[in-house]
DNA sequence: AGCATTATCTGACTTTAGTCAGATAATGCG
DNA sequence: CGCATTATCTGACTAAAGTCAGATAATGCT
């Protein structure tokens, strides 16, 4: 009743309900699921059909006879790729995006209807983008991506203001010593950013100085991603691109309000040098060979 | 990307895939879906032809296919009702609890994994837990249940150790009046537990005295379970069941650490009067006349 | 008793999903 | 160039799910 067992599975059950709601509402506009969900991921931007094969999992004859009947109904049009004429490219016609829009606005409104049907929306969201996060621990895409871009500013937005919240003293990008974005791009650094299916969930910045180390900078991970690993994950893959610019010493500052942080340099090779800056937030310095 | 709409459609695919796998694990015993569904239903209690119907929402026939091939299995018998013998009863053969019994032993071992997967599983278990009740909510029964049984012990528990965490000197029940158990029943009193799938998730007592009044005592609501007016509903079914036993009057106490329990009773008719009882603990008084 | 209602069953479908063995055409590579 | 490989398509299936119109028998109600 109360083991943690049933509790999973009382979520699973709980969770199969809503979610066969959601199915059949794509059943609401006279098309079969399966083709429904090729339109969905021809609208969402996958255009090779390979991919969408692989990633809806369908059989090649099935695929195939879907994106017919797709174009029966005027919804896609689809070319042989231009590297390789034996791949096709399916996008949508007008009529398509048509048909996409509505079904957007039908997962939406359903969204919407969720939220406004339930008052402590906050601790909903926060647990169901934990549970996500879970659940697609192992499709975490770490992804280089400028240190400007939407994904990384939310990303840093985030991490500050857990910052502010983590230290005593509070946190002021302008009184730290805020890494340019130039020196977190390539050939100088990069900056990656790890998504689950879309949503930013955890970074990690590269940047390099010109004195002979490289710096880690702003490696944040979201608070519904703890847990998985992805601060290690994205430390090493920080670590394997200062290995490709042919960096070989790396440094990095963090304060001591930040444990976990700590724990982890400490168990992946760093040691603890004196300090060799100014800002006025760490406390705690750190070096690696590579 | 991250507006509360995308977090909750996030949620959904993260959930959608996951529950497929769950689904096609329940196709590894070379029976269709539709059939082990009906199977798994009727070992879980429901025996009643019309109920199983109604609750996987089947056609007639397609249901009556379904039992008959799980009859020619061998997996069940089906009876007339004893009371209406158009209605058909059915119940596990020797056979069909053992096949039961395997399909019970999948759905743990899966669950054993998900969670064997995911280091913080507690805060898993609480997100999940949360999601459960917030999408089963119109579906949450209130039982009148023996303040003894395993489900009301379970719940004075968690009620006696969240009072420890929240009152400064923590919580003794021993230095409490506990209410003797006996006034918590019929025809002095009641206890009803809040049941959402099988999972205890709220409590509420009615305790007989002999002074003229009857008191609400052990009003309880899972964290996992606030915000969604169940403490309401718990108190209505509280008060009509005094109604029922012809009571008029009803007092309680409490505590201005429990705030949102003050908050409840002020916006429902209780009104504040003086100490009338001398257990150390509570230090608000309200009584209401039904 | 007579008649409408109800629960289930049966037969005769259709639709959807999925499988599999080739066919066809483009590409990569020695 | 010739041949293996690859991506897609077509035809010929099967299985599962679902629909619908009666048939059958028990029940409720007057």
């Amino acid at each position: 009743m109360l083991d943690p067992v049933s509790r999973v599975r009382r979520f699973n059950r709980a969770v199969t309900s809503a979610v066969g709601a959601l199915d059949t509402s794509f059943l609401g506009r006279g098309r079969p699921l399966g083709a429904a969900r090729v339109l969905n991921a021809i609208g969402h931007g996958r255009s090779d059909v390979a991919e969408i094969r692989d990633y809806l999992a369908l059989d090649s004859g099935l695929m195939s006879r879907l994106l017919r009947s797709l174009e029966d109904e005027g919804l896609i049009e689809t070319t042989a790729h231009a590297d390789d004429a034996r791949r096709r490219v399916a996008k949508l016609t007008r009529e398509g995006r048509r048909e996409f829009a509505a079904y957007e606005a039908l997962s939406n409104a359903q969204a919407e209807s969720f939220l406004a049907q339930h008052s402590q929306a906050d601790a909903l969201l926060a647990a169901m983008d934990l549970i996500a996060s879970a659940l697609t621990r192992e499709r975490v895409a770490l992804n280089e991506m400028d240190p400007q871009s939407e994904e990384a500013r939310y990303c840093l937005g985030e991490y500050y203001a857990e910052l502010g919240r983590r230290f005593k003293q509070g946190f002021d990008v302008s009184l730290s010593r805020d890494p340019d974005a130039r020196d977190m791009r390539r050939p100088r650094g990069t900056f990656m950013v790890a998504i689950s299916d879309t949503l930013p969930i955890g970074c990690v910045g590269l940047k390099g100085t010109d004195y002979g180390y490289a710096e880690i900078k702003r490696l944040w991970v979201a608070p519904a991603a703890r847990g998985l690993r992805l601060g290690r994950r994205l430390m090493d893959a920080a670590e394997d691109a200062a290995r490709g610019l042919g960096i070989t010493l790396l440094r990095l500052d963090t304060n001591s309000a930040l444990p976990e942080a700590g724990q982890l340099y400490r168990t992946t090779g760093w040691r603890e040098i004196p300090r060799f800056n100014d800002d006025p937030y760490p406390d705690l310095f750190f070096e690696k060979q590579l």
